[in-house]
RNA sequence: AGGCGCGUAGCUCAGUUGGUUAGAGCGCUGCCUUGACAUGGCAGAGGUCACCAGUUCGAAUCUGGUCGUGCCUACCA
């Protein structure tokens, strides 16, 4: 079926409708499909489903990201099994390979969208490596340089040193973890002394080897204990250098001993200290972590951990070793490769981000773009407020080369290739130039998404349609890396916003509430859901990425119990329908088993809906001119509401509301009510046939209907059974995909309806609830009277005799003048109509009694509730004229209800 | 430490601008193989809306505080 539609080119932009655009969040092509897609693919495959019903020129463009450190790291490991590196493979070689590699696994992920039923316009495919988009990067990055908000220049940045490259503080991730906290003593030069007599200073660090690089140590300008020492010198022990003892106010009185060590070229904080100070800035650091040699020989080539344990070693041997504490620190790691994250001195481009921030800050300001959920946009403006220049360069092969060159004397020239760089900057053709060798980060081009997949930098009738898009849809966890900087660039570069709504919604997490993760091990693979897996699959899907192999076990025993069997196949829709009823406007989305269970079975519900109508309207191609009853009135005017509901559900984002609305109405008023209804209407025999065949056209076109409304969640199901339904009704048409949404007004409000069938329902469940409470088997027929009520009720019951005999399963209903004294009696009141059910041998009469009882109780509890509102003068007084109202009407019908239920029971006890 | 969010039925969650009998799904109890569906039908039980105070005629809803919990940002050297 998807690739029918696929085939077909349903899923392009098609007719002159407003355009309607989502932007995709590219997967990146080492990916494979988890939770967190399918949510969102589930979410903007019903919306952009639904706007295409509603007519609009629909484009949600398929693409995907070069993922560098990602695709890197993988084709690394690949090579690490051939026993070769990139290395020795040199850098052309090896670009080779990623591409080969992207052509043979690179399409993973693409193969499983398909999969989630998503109708993304594949035909116009983007790759954020292909030539055009490669074209747009680079263009972006030369016009930024020349107008001055690209620079390069040494700075500390966040080094990962297993990777060998920079990131972006964003790619850091910061967590609690244990350690220590170790405290030396800096002997004092000079003869000087503390207040309290000692010769040396104390410091604490977390980060022994840094101490190696140590410049100064610093005091608080206003502290007493240390204002004589300041201007004085310590001696930095093992390495014996001369530090002077300064003041600075980032220094904090209380903390620890009021004395800290400043090593500027590897801490953030420290590195603003010796800046004001002009201090040195040691490098201690190799690119891999290990010492190098500004440290002295005994250390160098050591490991940062084997430096850290020598260091303290050796102090404390020279007795400078004050303390070790236990201690809890945040230590950063590398988002990619888990390594510790180290501040390091290196040569980086930076992209200079103030100047395109405040015009961000301001399209949402002014709502030109809107956050929903709204709080999301305080998130934004905290961020883009103290945003920091952003490093995006990445000592990486697989990516974007920066399109900067250098000359023998390293002067830099920017253009697209060296050819252009001759002519921007009138070199002669001897002067030898080569190229950067840093790429760019992948989120650089990531950022140019909106409008470098349309074609740009030229001007094409797809940037003019489709940008800005309508709607963009993503998790929390990227509104940083993706959605901020696609909002500065494309501002930059186009004038335009990228987006006019933002739609944020909660990240999947499993059923204790915690982030999936594959190195935990309680990530799902959505495809599971859809076809299933058993247990033994399962645990070894489950098992196979652990980085801890310890948690093997505990993994085993989690999975067993929350998935004994494995798991079913639920199939596309189920799931999807789940993913929008889970769509709250919470931040966390708890994927519960227990829902798509439910799902799954809505899913089967519709289909045996289907059959049943199917086989009600065989061969009755309606002929007579169809008369409606009240019952066909009253579910087109549900049907009314509905459509209403799920539009409003829509255009709020409310996906929850629309599955809900849509399942409350399939499951809970078309088929237990109006099939239920239709069914002794069709069998009647003394039932004209105009008026069959208004109920057969009815149950037709709600169903139709229903399956259009719903179409956008559950694609697969609505269009099976929209190819067997509609024939029915108008001939066949080629897809449900491509019919227009069902406008409300199509099918009337009926207000008198709907109050004639709350009433029959009413009758029913009351009677319903006598046999139920007092057991009497379903298939027993029984005996019904009726006393009392209006001439409204009299009507209404002659209208829906037929309906009322059968599913209250009754042989006869009998009205009794109010003068006729009824047989003993089980009693629902509905208003001032008593439906009476004869004992008769059937019920038993103390277990009515104590029915009744109950029935008094409740009845009483509410009057007094009541009761008491009414009597305070205030609320009278205060509270609008309607509620108050409202209020009178509801006690008297207790009023009512009281005396007839106590008269009932004095009668019972009278028996 | 700062910011944001959450705490409603056994579980997962709705509850739009204060006025409902506080809802749904799953689970639970009882009865049912009646001709769409046992992936089903009918009926039922289950909540002092975390706690305290305040505003109001009226608070799950608004305000302040307490406790618990989660996330983000910064950071204790």
């Amino acid at each position: 079926m998807y690739d029918k539609w696929e085939s077909s080119n349903y899923f392009a932009p098609n007719g002159n409708g407003q355009s309607y655009c989502v932007l995709i969040p590219p997967p990146n092509i080492t990916g494979t499909l988890h939770m967190g897609h399918a949510f969102n693919q589930t979410l903007m495959d019903t919306l952009i489903r639904y706007q295409r019903m509603q007519g609009k020129r629909t484009l949600w463009q398929m693409g995907t990201d070069h993922a560098g450190i990602a695709t890197q790291m993988i084709v690394e490991r690949h090579l690490a099994e051939e026993n070769t590196t990139r290395q020795q493979l040199g850098r052309e070689k090896f670009t080779q390979r990623v591409w080969q590699w992207r052509e043979e696994s690179g399409g993973t992920i693409t193969q499983q969208i398909r999969r989630m039923g998503s109708s993304l316009d594949w035909s116009r495919n983007r790759f954020t490596m292909d030539e055009d988009y490669a074209e747009a990067v680079i263009t972006v990055f030369e016009r930024l340089y020349d107008e001055g908000l690209i620079y390069k220049g040494q700075r500390l940045v966040n080094w990962d040193p297993q990777l060998g490259t920079a990131i972006s503080d964003l790619e850091v991730e910061n967590h609690e973890e244990s350690g220590h906290m170790w405290y030396f003593d800096y002997p004092l030069l000079d003869g000087l002394k503390t207040k309290d007599g000692a010769n040396h200073l104390t410091v604490a660090t977390t980060r022994p080897e840094t101490m190696l690089g140590d410049s100064a140590v610093a005091v608080h300008p206003d502290d007493p204990r240390y204002a004589h020492l300041v201007g004085g010198f310590v001696n930095l022990p093992l390495v014996d250098r001369k530090i002077p003892i300064i003041a600075d106010a980032y220094v904090e009185l209380e903390l620890g001993t009021g004395c800290v060590k400043i090593t500027p070229a590897h801490d953030f904080n420290d590195n603003q200290v010796g800046q004001r100070h002009n201090l040195d800035q040691i490098n201690i650091f190799n690119l891999d972590a290990s010492i190098n040699e500004n440290a002295p020989s005994a250390y160098r080539d050591l490991s940062r951990e084997q430096a850290r344990k020598r260091i303290v070693a050796d102090l404390d041997a020279l007795g400078l070793l004050a303390q070790v504490k236990d201690h809890k620190l945040m230590v950063p790691r590398g988002d990619r490769s888990g390594a510790i994250i180290e501040p390091l001195l290196t040569d980086q481009w930076f992209v200079k981000i103030a100047p395109l921030a405040g015009p961000a800050i301001k399209a949402v300001e002014n709502g030109d773009i809107e956050f929903i959920p709204k709080q999301y946009e305080n998130v934004y403006f905290s961020w883009m407020r103290d945003i920091q220049d952003w490093c995006i360069s990445r000592q990486q092969w697989w990516g974007h080369q920066i399109p900067a060159f250098y000359d023998e004397q390293d002067n830099v020239y920017v253009a697209a290739d060296e050819t252009a760089v001759r002519k921007k900057y009138k070199l002669a053709d001897d002067v030898v130039l080569r190229q950067e060798s840093d790429v760019l980060e992948t989120w650089f081009s990531s950022a140019l998404w909106p409008f470098a997949t349309l074609g740009w930098p030229k001007q094409t009738p797809e940037l003019e349609q489709f940008l800005p898009s309508s709607t963009l849809i993503t998790g929390h966890d990227i509104i940083f890396f993706w959605v901020a900087r696609m909002i500065m660039m494309t501002l930059h570069f186009t004038d335009k916003i990228p987006f006019k709504t933002i739609y944020i919604h909660g990240l999947v997490r499993d059923a204790d509430g915690k982030k999936m993760s594959k190195t935990k091990g309680n990530g799902l693979d959505p495809l599971d859901f859809i076809d299933g897996i058993d247990l033994d699959s399962l645990l070894e899907k489950r098992k196979a990425n652990l980085t801890q192999p310890k948690m093997a076990t505990r993994i085993e025993k989690a999975t067993k119990k929350e998935f004994p069997q494995g798991i079913p196949s639920y199939g596309t829709d189920a799931m999807r329908f789940t993913f929008c009823a889970l769509a709250t406007t919470g931040r966390d989305v708890r994927f519960d088993l227990n829902r798509i269970d439910g799902y799954r079975n809505f899913c089967n519900k519709l289909w045996n809906a289907t059959k049943f109508v199917l086989m009600n309207t065989e061969n009755s191609t309606i002929t007579a001119t169809p008369i409606r009853s009240v019952v066909d009135e009253w579910i087109l005017s549900k049907l009314h509401r509905l459509i209403n509901d799920a539009n409003f559900a829509l255009e709020t984002y409310r996906f929850d509301m629309f599955a809900n609305a849509i399942y409350e109405f399939a499951w809970h008023q078309y088929c237990d009510w109006y099939l239920e209804f239709a069914k002794p209407r069709l069998w009647d025999e003394d039932l004209g046939e105009e008026e069959k065949a208004g109920t057969r056209q009815t149950l037709l076109e709600v169903l139709e209907a229903l399956l259009r409304i719903a179409h956008p969640v559950i694609p697969f199901i609505s269009e099976t059974l929209w190819q067997q339904v509609t024939p029915r009704l108008s001939g066949s048409h080629d897809t449900i995909m491509t019919q227009s949404y069902p406008i409300a007004e199509d099918y009337p409000l009926a207000i008198k309806a709907e109050a004639q069938v709350d009433w029959l329902k009413g009758v029913i469940t009351g009677i319903r609830t006598i046999r139920g409470e007092a057991n009497i088997k379903p298939s027993l027929e029984i005996e019904i009277y009726l006393q009392g009520g209006t001439p409204t009720d009299r009507a209404r019951e002659a209208d829906a005799h037929i309906m009322l005999k059968r599913l209250a399963n009754a042989h006869n209903i009998t009205w009794l003048a109010e003068s006729d004294e009824p047989p003993p009696n089980a009693l629902a009141l509905v208003g001032d109509l008593k439906v009476m059910v004869p004992l008769a041998g059937l019920i038993d009469i103390g277990v009515e009694k104590i029915r009744l009882q109950k029935e008094i109780d409740r009845a009483s509890a509410d009057h007094q509730r009541i009761d008491k509102k009414l009597s305070n003068e205030s609320f009278v007084a205060k509270a609008p004229a309607e509620v108050v109202a409202k209020e009178r009407d509801k006690l008297s019908d207790l009023q009512g209800r009281m005396t007839a239920l106590t008269q009932q029971l004095e009668k019972l006890s009278s028996l």
